[in-house]
DNA sequence: ATCAAAGCGGACCGATGGTCCGGATCTCGG
DNA sequence: CCGAGATCCGGACCATCGGTCCGCTTTGAT
């Protein structure tokens, strides 16, 4: 009584290869569910049940992708996780959104295409914005919407301004440009 | 031997407000431009050779909303203009794109859903990102990169958190929030 | 081996962005 | 006022895509 049968497993992880592998060589938003479906060697029909939507899929590609985050994020006693300083803890996270931005531009626009009607619903998203909003609590100066500021921070990683900085210098820029942004940020 | 045709002059404006009355009533996006020609009285056809298309649509809408705003921004002598202080020249022009982007939240958000694959390519983004790296040189500490700070600063008027913020408390509530959120930037 | 439940897949549908060209409309010289 | 030619119009037409549906196959527990 498992929950999910043999061959839906197989299939659920061909899509997804598949769909990885369609952002990798063409562009978001140029391929179709059709070519998906094909490249992982199913139906169509397959691909939909699976993940509801255009959206689901992207949705999941970015939630696996963004698993090891989450919980380094999480996991006290790390770098990252609870007990750190706040300040370490908010430029290590962005350092880490900036990698896995920078690592995955075309998901990353792909996903913020797709989700735009609301993406503040996004179980990613919203764990990120959570997380951004309780360290900027205590590391804006009082009069500050932290929230704001959170939605701002992540404003950072949209996909096309990711691959214009990535284009432009690669990762490392990208990283070191969103770290100066965030540490004047916080000289306040 | 005028530049444009009288009909085409007139349908040109027809298609354009159409297009706005759409957006009005309907969201971005939830309209096709079938709609917008059959509500500007005019054949799909019209629509395209006008405006190349979709993409062309919103960016002349766009580019007819900010007109007054890029005028304000170069006219010298005004209190946005040149010969300003550089601090107050940017804290009002955020004020302004505030007021723009939130009495036209579904323009902007079809318009940077439409202009994805080169939002950077847009005349009036252009424009105004010029106008923020200006400034921001002045503004931030050295090691800030100007530019990406001044895409971080028109991030904040992405359609959807724009239309999150002013659901929430109105374009007032936005205004608020972008300020302190610059004033706290500007702190550094 | 059996059988019910779960899953599969591709034909099918409606809508949409964009193209095209025969015909209507405008402009302007005479 | 008129006529000719350039300009523009409009809606039929096309290809594509997201999403649905249902008859058939596979799975796995008994």
């Amino acid at each position: 009584m498992s929950g999910e049968r043999a061959d839906a497993a197989r299939n659920r992880l061909a899509v997804l290869r598949a769909t990885e592998e369609l952002l990798a060589q063409s562009g978001p938003e140029l391929f179709s569910l059709d070519q998906v479906a094909a490249r992982a060697g199913v139906g169509k029909g397959t691909v939909f049940r699976r993940f509801g939507n255009r959206s689901g899929l992207f949705q999941a590609l970015l939630a696996e992708r963004a698993a090891r985050l989450a919980e380094a994020v999480a996991s006290p006693g790390t770098e990252l996780g609870p007990g750190a300083p706040p300040r370490r803890r908010l430029l290590g996270f962005l350092d880490e959104l900036s990698d896995l931005a920078g690592r995955n531009v075309a998901l990353f626009t792909a996903h913020e295409r797709v989700c735009a009607q609301d993406r503040y619903a996004d179980p990613t998203y919203v764990r990120w914005h959570r997380h951004l909003t309780g360290l900027l609590i205590e590391l804006l100066p009082p009069g500050t919407d932290p929230e704001f500021a959170a939605h701002a921070l992540l404003a950072l990683f949209d996909g096309d301004l990711v691959r214009h900085v990535v284009e432009a210098g690669g990762v490392d820029r990208l990283r070191r440009s969103v770290r100066g942004y965030a540490e004047t940020l916080l000289r306040a």
